[in-house]
DNA sequence: CGGCCAATAGTGCATATACACACTATTGTG
DNA sequence: CACAATAGTGTGTATATGCACTATTGGCCG
């Protein structure tokens, strides 16, 4: 069983959550909680169920990740839609953190992505990708 | 930042755990189980730190991820050496245990070799890995 | 109008993950 | 033998993950 597909995808994401939450630590912003700034930043604003459908994550889980970004000032939800419906966006602070964070990823990215080579990865990443939606289907 | 490499793999890890768990179901056993009961089954006898070691999670981890094993009887732990040290061993339920999981499993993991083919999926682990250890040390 | 229903969000439970710290037992040194 | 160093394990805190369940709201239809 050593070379069970789930065992070791999950050994390497453990692997690099941890490269990245070292290289990142000064930012207090955990591998969880930059992809929702990114997100939001890009789509301006979401619900809980379009931003949880766009990052492949469960609903019930983000409500949870929101938590310390609300906290800590960084996201803000409002509205009264309907069933209670939330519109999530970033604030001013959470915009820039995301601004400071990114040229850090970027180098951190770059280390990560030189070890196999720009291409290798880019191939890697969409056959894992194309593998899990043939799977989850 | 949509190509990060931690994101991905993450979101990749979450997707293959998902089907693995859904597949397997029925046994019982979670995807951070099985591997401590293989593990188990190849060395015959280890303690914390051997094990979490060989599997490449933190120690303090190992030591949670066994409390529901314990619980179960499929994993004994006994001892009293060095600083309290623990020698684990799979008890006669946990080897009937694997014994009966792993066919199941090697269906779960051909289903999800076969959407890549078998080569690939061992020239991506391969890279993985090697990408891995090259940024962790 | 009034009740059903779909859509949306949040909670309780169980497990997973890891850092920092505390605790226990052995070993080495004076 | 006392005491420090060392090795092994466990716990407190914080976050992550997802299923089952609950709650709220708005629209539709009889």
């Amino acid at each position: 069983m050593e070379n069970c597909v789930c065992f070791n995808l999950r050994w390497v994401s453990r692997a690099f959550s941890q490269y990245f939450v070292s290289a990142l630590n000064h930012h207090g912003l955990l591998p969880t909680q930059t992809p929702i700034l990114a997100a939001l930043a890009a789509k301006q604003e979401a619900s809980m169920a379009d931003l949880s459908d766009w990052l492949g994550m469960d609903r019930t889980t983000l409500v949870r990740n929101l938590g310390p970004l609300k906290r800590d000032g960084l996201v803000r939800a409002t509205g009264q839609g309907r069933g209670n419906k939330v519109s999530l966006a970033l604030t001013p602070k959470g915009h820039s953190a995301l601004e400071k964070f990114i040229p850090d990823w970027r180098v951190a990215q770059q280390n990560i992505v030189k070890t196999l080579g720009a291409k290798r990865w880019t191939q890697i990443l969409q056959d894992l990708e194309r593998a899990a939606l043939a799977v989850n289907n």
